[in-house]
RNA sequence: AGCCACCGGGAGUGGUUC
């Protein structure tokens, strides 16, 4: 039974869901009844692909065999749907599961507030962050990510901060991908001084900036014309071993491209294949 | 019963379809 559960697991992280289905199927006909995780990467596994009617089958399926799916389960599904740009449809789980007694927790609230936000319906976004008060579920660190996000792609950088301290506040402890979104904000109005002072403090907490949180900030100094910033940012990410990719890369070849610096550009290409990186 | 592990949500550039 262990085998079958890591085998078909395997499978559908790597999302091959013929393999999966073939092992699962042997696996029930060899009369062992699936765990609700392996069912879970199978749900996962049909909504990623957009088989949701096929998803909901199993989970039909799994209630027959009292394998109950739990939050997970349906999260996986209101994942699926969030994807797919229909949020307003992934809000309809939730009846579904208050009728099978289980009850919306914050992985399922955080992840349709990001679906929403993604589909700019922000005003049913922040309505559903107070519905999910007034049920008393409680927010984590992703869920402010999530709302931090929000006021970042739009600008408002006040709100977002003032959200960025509220995480704090209520004992949370920001972590790389958090600031990684309030110094994206900064660096998307061109506040270059607020973006590198958070990544001080980044530093100073102790919280490890990768990749992601390195490119934000040469993107923020190559927009704003500043390649020797920016370069400089490059050495300093090298010292702290973290490395560029592809987005990185691409940040500065367009910011030299646009500076009409093609040669520099192309030394970079050039630079980048001897990395082992490859344009996409 | 308690603890642990496994499955679900958050961050960056440009290109491309309509």
């Amino acid at each position: 039974a262990f085998n079958f559960k890591s085998l078909i697991c395997g499978f559908c992280s790597m999302g091959l869901l013929g393999k999966a289905l073939e092992v699962f199927n042997t696996m029930v006909e060899c009369g062992v009844l699936p765990g609700i995780v392996t069912c879970n990467s199978l749900v996962d596994l049909y909504c990623m692909e957009g088989h949701i009617q096929e998803a909901l089958q199993l989970m039909n399926e799994m209630q027959n065999q009292s394998i109950i799916p739990n939050s997970s389960t349906y999260n996986a599904v209101i994942n699926g749907l969030c994807k797919e740009k229909t949020s307003e449809r992934a809000l309809e789980i939730f009846p579904l599961m208050l009728k099978r007694n289980v009850f919306p927790g914050v992985v399922n609230y955080s992840t349709i507030l990001d679906g929403l936000a993604k589909e700019s319906k922000l005003k049913k976004a922040l309505k559903l962050y107070t519905r999910m008060l007034k049920v008393g579920v409680t927010p984590d660190l992703v869920t402010y990510t999530i709302l931090i996000n929000i006021f970042c792609r739009c600008g408002r950088m006040y709100e977002a901060y003032g959200l960025f301290q509220e995480t704090s506040m209520k004992g949370l402890v920001p972590d790389t991908v958090s600031y990684t979104s309030i110094i994206a904000g900064f660096c998307g109005i061109g506040d270059m001084k607020n973006a590198r002072a958070l990544f001080n403090e980044m530093l100073q907490r102790g919280i490890e900036p990768n990749v992601v949180t390195y490119t934000c900030l040469v993107d923020g100094f190559c927009k704003l014309n500043r390649m020797d910033l920016a370069n400089m940012l490059i050495d300093e990410m090298r010292s702290n071993k973290v490395t560029p990719d592809v987005v990185t890369y691409n940040v500065l070849i367009t910011g030299y491209q646009r500076l009409g610096k093609l040669d520099r550009a192309h030394e970079l290409l050039d630079e980048m294949k001897e990395e082992g990186i490859f344009p996409d």
